[in-house]
RNA sequence: UGGGGCGUGGCCAAGUGGUAAGGCGCGGGUCUUUGGAUCCCGUAUUCGAAGGUUCGAAUCCUUCCGCCCCAA
């Protein structure tokens, strides 16, 4: 079976793309150009770099397969880089990782190899991907509780999930680690990535701005009452959650507990204030099973390495949720995702919403 | 020199006789293919200065220095 396996550079697809090569597929490498390398250049330990790209052409060559670079840039551009834009200057906190997967690498990227000729999309995401016997396809965790990434996979539809294979999604990262250095790959060693990718600098406030000049507006901030406490210079470096950055003094830290994007306001307050029980989620993909009208035990994530936590779940109209944990979660964030695990299963998941008690219409 | 208030680490600030809270910021660490996220550790031998009282003072007394407010 030819393969397409999206090389980032890093140790996880290089290893992806050796071992469906030791399968006896036919393996076709290809990386994904994503912005100008210009301001990337002197970036270190993210993806998609100049000298990533360089690097997943070294092991393509070392494990004896094509590779290709393919231009992404525009793709990128409106998919994840103007999501992750508006999200800030909406008062959400963007998951860029999650749209670059089923927006990009598992549509576009998917839709190139296609013209490759192949049938099937490989990455070295941590997570599996099986097809049950009544035909549906399921998302797993990764075999490796510590890496597991499904939470950025949740989107995947049963067409993508079809198409997808992740041949480290089995093996512990130090398993991974141990093959590329048996097959004497020159990245075994290379750091994990972090951080968002095309903000190298990790100046992500000023790339928002940059794009977004209207989203540098200063406005106050405010406790739970409305006594304002000190001022900032745009919601959108601010998320739910956040202690850093305030640059308030009071007995007590504080914690951002949400953001009115209309007024310009971050409200803070201290750090209990921040459970909840409750949230909603639009866009929700099912992916284990239909859309359930009736309440379903799960276990969530509302964050990338947050334990997920007990409660149930319901579908709700127009592709909407409601979940309800069984206690109180710590800073449920609008924009991240909230992910529905059965076990190590993906039952589904959505992008937080605001909660409507949250919204600027409240009256103080 | 009429009256009143205040000077505690870079900043905000608690502490009114018992041997320097807390927050911000900063530094370091942890974590991490989202988050200037969280979390952890560190950060004043010293309380504007000099004397004095006391077993013991940032806290009481004296003087001095520097700010601020009100009234002229």
């Amino acid at each position: 079976m030819r393969v397409v396996v999206a090389m980032s550079g890093g140790v996880d697809s290089s290893v992806a793309a050796a071992l469906l090569k030791a399968q006896g597929h036919d393996v076709v490498g290809v990386s994904m150009q994503l912005y100008d390398q210009r301001d990337g250049a002197e970036a270190f330990g993210t993806c998609c770099t100049i000298d990533d790209l360089h690097d997943a052409r070294r092991v393509a060559a070392a494990i004896g397969i094509p590779h290709y670079i393919l231009n992404l840039e525009r793709q990128f551009e409106e998919t994840v880089v103007r999501n992750f834009v508006g999200e800030y200057a909406a008062g959400r906190t963007p998951l860029p990782c999650a749209h670059c997967n089923s927006d990009l690498k598992f549509s576009t990227l998917l839709d190139r190899a296609t013209g490759f000729d192949a049938a099937v999309v490989a990455t070295g995401h941590y997570a599996r991907v099986e097809q049950r016997p009544d035909g549906r396809w399921i998302l797993r965790r990764g075999a490796d509780p510590d890496k597991d990434q499904s939470y950025f996979l949740f989107s995947l539809t049963q067409p993508q999930l079809s198409q997808a294979m992740f041949p480290v999604g089995t093996l512990r990262k130090s398993e991974v680690r141990a093959t590329a250095q048996a097959l004497g790959l020159r990245v075994a060693d290379k750091p994990d990535s972090q951080e968002i990718c095309f903000v190298p600098s990790g100046d992500y406030a000023a790339f928002v701005e940059r794009r977004a000049p209207g989203v540098a507006s200063a406005g106050p901030i405010v406790d739970a009452e409305g006594h304002q406490l000190g001022s900032h210079g745009g919601v959108h470096r601010f998320t739910v959650g956040q202690r850093k950055g305030l640059g308030i003094s009071a007995p007590t830290p504080l914690y951002v507990l949400r953001l009115e994007p209309v007024s310009g306001t971050v409200v803070v307050g201290e750090r209990a204030a921040l459970d909840r029980a409750t949230l909603t989620a639009a866009g929700v993909n099912w992916v284990s099973m239909p859309a359930p009208d009736t309440w379903t035990r799960v276990t969530a994530q509302i964050r990338h390495r947050h334990a997920a936590a007990a409660g149930r779940v319901r579908a709700l109209d127009g592709a909407r949720a409601e979940l309800v944990f069984d206690d109180p979660q710590s800073a449920i964030t609008p924009g991240q995702a909230a992910v529905f695990y059965d076990g190590d299963v993906v039952v589904g998941g959505g992008w937080i919403e605001s909660n409507p008690a949250d919204s600027d219409a409240r009256p103080h």
